[in-house]
DNA sequence: ATATCTGCAAAGACTTTGCATGAGA
DNA sequence: TCTCATGCAAAGTCTTTGCAGATAT
């Protein structure tokens, strides 16, 4: 890999031109864009955030595209969306083939704070890929995504409780 | 336990009547039957499902209640609420010490399918002990729930793709 | 008695849909 | 050129809120 310069820049299309047009999908603007935003965010936005980011570089865009574009994302695989129980999803690029990027969440009932988790043990990398294989096999179900969340009080509502 | 009758039966208030006014709250009829539903259903309900049950036994029960009590009883700690990520939240009543009702889902993200799995290893089942406790430690944060889902697609839509 | 709980209706938040215009290949 | 994609506005869903009347303790 060049140094300071990401594959597919300045080529027709930027980074994703292959991954949509391998879809048949075309390769827009505001794919670009979106894309480019989850991109540099590197972590869990809303369709809000996004919508807003994306706004600032590219102002004729509408929030339906963003919705409409998210969609298409998560059905290729390229984005994963969660659901943290305050009634909006968030989106994240799913980090391909670099394992280590990807985390799990801690998720306060009380103010509704989002931690994230990424120091997992090898211990633990290692069981949830058995156990992917085995439910592959088990259940005929092909994983391509999974979301662990942990919810309880964080540090600042347990010190409220007391 | 006497056989074939549950903790509580008979007695003011029914089950619950502990866990309700320990914390403050008043043992009413919706707030009993809603409860009744769950543990009959033993599976994960949405909003509506849980109304529709309701409304069967007690027909004056409104959908606002419905939310306003689940509400109530995931602060309590006595329900779990669940998203996955179609837009309605499901919810289900914890199993306490009973650890082994305790289960995961995979979903279908194409056809919205949950799949419940519940036949853990030993291994897995000490390693989340272990990781709560952890976590518990490095981010004080303290640990009340979890969720593990798996996305991907199931059997059928695997099927089809072909 | 009285503070809590409930039901109804209305509002609210997020997301999706319909349709004419505009843009990619 | 000829689909596919977009933006706007409107509709749709699920969920929450306001308030007067009902209920538990």
């Amino acid at each position: 890999m060049i140094m300071g310069r990401r594959w597919g820049e300045g080529r027709p299309g930027g980074r994703w031109h292959g991954e949509l047009r391998g879809c048949g999908y075309r390769v827009t603007m505001p794919r670009q864009v979106i894309l480019q935003v989850l991109d540099e965010a590197k972590k869990h936005l809303s369709a809000e955030d996004i919508f807003i980011k994306v706004h600032q570089i590219y102002p004729a865009i509408g929030l339906t595209t963003v919705y409409r574009t998210l969609e298409l994302l998560v059905r290729m695989g390229l984005v994963h969306k969660f659901d943290f129980g305050d009634g909006r999803a968030r989106y994240e690029l799913c980090d391909g083939n670099n394992e280590m990027a990807h985390h799990h969440h801690l998720i306060c009932t009380d103010c509704g704070r989002v931690i994230d988790y990424d120091d997992f043990t090898e211990e633990e990398t290692e069981l949830i890929k058995k156990t992917e294989k085995e439910l592959a096999k088990k259940y005929d179900f092909t994983v391509r995504n999974h979301t662990i969340q942990f919810y309880g009080l964080c540090k600042k509502c347990n010190a409220l409780k007391k």
